[in-house]
DNA sequence: TATTGTTATACTCTATAACTATA
DNA sequence: TATAGTTATAGAGTATAACAATA
C-alpha cells in the first residue's frame, strides 16, 4: 500500500489556511473557508471591546432601525426567538442594550440600544472595517466591491 | 418609546435568506449568509446518497491525494484528529474508504477509498455540480469564475 | 520521549417543548 | 386561541485530556 503523500505537493497554504486542489473550485468550499477567516478576524477584532460578532450585528440593527422586539430581531438576523434570550441578557449586563415594554402590545420588548451601546458600536466600526482593509488587502478596492455585489446576488438568487 | 417598525421596509428578502441594510456592506456579513446557503444546498443535494458534505471532502481529498492518516486527512481539512475518528467510522461502516494499517508506520492508517467509495464520489460530484449550477444561477460564467477567484485570493492572503 | 488513533468528557451553538403573561 | 419572552432540555459539532500501541 502507498504511503501517505506529502501533502504539500497538493495543496496552497498561508496564514494556516490550506486548500485541498480537489476542492478548490467548488463555491461551497471556498465560501466555508471564507467564512472560518472572516468570523475568526471579525472576533479577534471585537476582542478589545470584550463585544462578540453576534451582539455587534444586534447593536447594528437596533441603532439602524430603531427599537424592536427580540422576536422581530431574531428574524432579521436569522436566530431563533429563543437564541435571542442569551445574547439580550449579555448585552443588557452590559448597559449597551435596554429592554423596556411596547406599551403598545405588553408582550414584547421595545429594544433599544443605550448611549453605551451607540458608543461601542462606533468603535466596532472602526475596529471591524480596519481589520476588514486587512483581510481585503489582497484585493483592489473594485474587486472588493465586486466580491461584495457578487455575494449579495448569491444570497437574493439574482 | 417607539414600536417596532415594519421590517420589510429596510430589507431585502428572497428565498427565505434576508440582509439588514446595515450590515449588507459587511464582506464578514455577506460570506455568513453565503456559508449558510450553500452549506444548505450541498447537503440537501447529497441527501439521496446519504452522505454529509464533510464525507464528500474526505471521498475526494483520499481519491485525488491517494492512502494518507487520519492525522493527514484531518490537517488537510481542517478538523482535529478527534473529530476524523467518527467521520470515517461512518464511512468505514458504508464501505466508501477502507482503514489498513500503514506498514511504514503502524500506528497510523492508510486510509484508502474504496470501488463502491469512487462510484458515490462520482455521483456526488454530479449532484454538486448541478446544485451549484442552479446556485450561480444568478451570476453569468464569467462572473462565477471571478467570484471563486476573489475568494481564493482572499483566503490565501494574496 | 513523541506520535497515531481512540475514548471520555466538556464546551459551544442552536433548536424544540412547555410554561407565563399578555393579547 | 394565539403570540412574546423565558426556561429546561436535547441535539449537533467540535475540542481537550488521557490512554494504548507504536515509533
Amino acid at each position: 500500500m502507498s504511503v501517505p503523500p506529502d501533502t504539500a505537493a497538493s495543496e496552497v497554504k498561508q496564514e494556516g489556511v490550506a486548500i485541498p486542489e480537489q476542492l478548490a473550485d467548488r463555491i461551497g468550499f471556498l465560501v466555508a473557508k471564507s467564512h472560518a477567516v472572516c468570523h475568526a478576524m471579525a472576533n479577534e477584532a471585537l476582542s478589545p471591546l470584550d463585544l462578540h460578532i453576534k451582539e455587534y450585528a444586534v447593536l447594528n440593527v437596533l441603532h439602524g432601525m430603531g427599537a424592536m422586539s427580540q422576536q422581530a430581531l431574531g428574524e432579521t438576523l436569522g436566530v431563533d426567538r429563543t437564541t435571542m434570550v442569551a445574547v439580550m441578557d449579555a448585552l443588557e449586563r452590559k448597559r449597551l442594550v435596554e429592554r423596556s415594554r411596547n406599551p403598545v402590545d405588553r408582550r414584547a420588548y421595545a429594544l433599544a440600544i443605550t448611549d453605551d451601546g451607540v458608543d461601542v458600536l462606533r468603535r466596532a466600526r472602526r475596529l471591524l472595517t480596519a481589520a476588514e482593509r486587512k483581510l481585503l488587502a489582497p484585493l483592489s478596492s473594485a474587486e472588493a466591491d465586486q466580491l461584495r455585489d457578487l455575494l449579495r446576488r448569491l444570497i437574493l438568487g439574482r
